[in-house]
DNA sequence: CGGAATAAGGAATCCGGATTCCGTATAGAA
DNA sequence: TTCTATACGGAATCCGGATTCCTTATTCCG
């Protein structure tokens, strides 16, 4: 019946830690993709081992966080090209532009983003169960995709799973370097017009 | 100086053996993908490790010997559908049908190997510099490709690259379970009509 | 049939990393 | 300043698998 007395506030130096290990993450990921070594994380953060595994008790739990983050990220991109076009006026020589921006913006990231590039595909698939943020991502598309059907630069049947594969495709052709990736999205855009 | 006897030819055990390893082994990865462990193949193959080892003397080179009879099989498709593509009459509703064709048939293909759809991207990235059996491939291709075009099927400035990209996402598509297949290769398809 | 020359088997070894553990160091509450 | 809950560091440990090695079994040539 002990009454647990207040806790300490988290030690400023460990939250700064934390920020640091983050940081050193996704920028290693970034360039190396996620086959990277945890000591080189921890290395590169200027910190122990062990403290990189006190904030993150897993590898796993590591890149999930970082991909969350940069998932979370894509939805705000994806917001914003959306009350973007909401406002546009419908004199763009692209009908689609939120959609297009979009795919291009997701392009740029996952070129510029090994690690993304190689667990996009896992966060846009059927797999997770929980997905907040990939609830949040399919609704925005799904809007990027009425916008644009409104204005009949998409398809009537076009959906956002539709999109979602698009992105799973993109993301494969970043990472083995199968040809211009913006070639791949100038295609796909193409084949989601109407007719 | 000693003059090297003619080698007898190959036991036929060793031979024996090896064709099980290689059918155990395809048939282990399309199942499962090539993250199935050595001693499994072997086990698979009623074979023990050691010998697995001679005749595949890494991980890698059992990967690669049936990622590479695979993707001869493409090729042999591939050529097929050209041929039958040749002498066909444009009659038929689906200008393309060959290049139509070709991309359900790899779609079939990937959707029923896991291992090759982890690889197909690889293959056909930019990666391997010796590709011979990827020479290959993108010339029935590129033929399959000049042939709808004859027909205005696809547009003038497609190329055996472009539906290199489409090819590496749908492997992606599929292994990610990221939507419909038939969907990505319908939507892709459209995407290299002409206008 | 007899004896190399090959091949089969599979236990033992090796290895690259991830993860754990515990002795120290430090922040911050009193 | 003191004291203790927290956090740090990084060597030691653990582990899943690939790969090696050596002993025994088979082929098949003469």
């Amino acid at each position: 019946m002990s009454t647990p007395q207040r806790r300490r506030r988290t030690r400023t130096d460990a939250e700064r830690n934390r920020d640091r290990v983050l940081e050193a993450a996704r920028a290693l990921f970034a360039e190396s993709g996620h086959d990277v070594q945890m000591s080189e994380v921890a290395r590169a953060a200027g910190v122990g081992i062990g403290t990189l595994y006190r904030k993150f008790p897993t590898r796993e739990a590591l890149i999930e966080a970082i991909a969350e983050h940069r998932a979370a990220d894509l939805v705000v991109a994806a917001r914003r090209l959306a009350d973007a076009d909401a406002d546009s006026d419908a004199d763009s020589d692209d009908q689609a532009q939120g959609l297009t921006g979009f795919l291009y913006h997701v392009g740029e990231v996952l070129a510029g983003d090994r690690g993304m590039s190689e667990v996009i595909g896992t966060v846009m698939g059927s797999a997770e169960p929980r997905g907040e943020t990939r609830e949040a991502l399919l609704a925005v598309i799904a809007e990027l995709i009425d916008r644009a059907r409104a204005r009949g630069a998409v398809g009537q049947d076009v959906t956002a799973g539709d999109v979602n594969m698009v992105i799973c495709g993109l993301a494969a052709v970043i990472r083995n370097a199968a040809g211009d990736w913006r070639r791949y999205v100038e295609v796909t855009l193409d084949g989601l017009r109407p007719r």
